[in-house]
DNA sequence: CCCTGATTCGC
DNA sequence: GCGAATCAGG
């Protein structure tokens, strides 16, 4: 295949421009043309065909984001500080949900235990590893179990 | 995990 | 200009 044939002939260009305002989804219109997806997004992209605007506040560069990623946490410190600060040792419960997961994610493999409100646009759930037999991690199977913390939700 | 569209950036 | 890699969202 020496061709300098271009991929995007005018014909091709005429199948994607059809097949993309018929609301065919890329990856069919990939497919009837016999491209990637990704080159039928990147084409649409160039030829300024989208289907939505984008995103409102483009997103930063690879490499911004790289470099701005250090410095957040300050705010969010001070306020949970301040939340904190007059805390009762409630209990020494911090449960750390480091691998938080969406619905979509839970598996056998992962703490079923919801986070914030169902519905909410942040809810998930902890994803951290169960234990044994248990859909719930070791932190959340204590306070799933214990007596008042979930007024008995989990009573046979 | 599956998928979608959108963007970036090396080629 | 191209599109794989990556990102963002469902």
């Amino acid at each position: 295949m020496l061709t300098n044939v271009p991929t995007w002939t005018t014909d091709r260009i005429e199948l994607l421009k059809s097949h993309f305002e018929a609301g065919l989804t890329c990856r069919e219109i990939a497919a009837s043309i016999g491209v990637s997806r990704n080159a039928v997004i990147g084409k649409l992209s160039r030829l300024q065909l989208t289907r939505g605007p984008a995103p409102a506040e483009p997103r930063p560069t690879k490499a911004a984001r790289e470099r701005s990623r250090k410095s957040i946490p300050r705010l969010q410190y001070q306020v949970l500080q301040a939340v904190y600060e007059n805390a009762q040792p409630l209990q020494e419960e911090p449960i750390a949900s480091e691998r938080r997961c969406s619905l979509y994610e839970l598996s056998n493999e992962r703490c079923r235990w919801p986070i914030s409100t169902p519905g909410a646009e942040d809810f998930c759930f902890c994803g951290n590893t169960p234990v044994e037999g248990m859909p719930y991690c070791s932190g959340h199977t204590r306070l799933a179990y214990r007596p008042g913390s979930r007024q008995r939700v989990a009573r046979g």
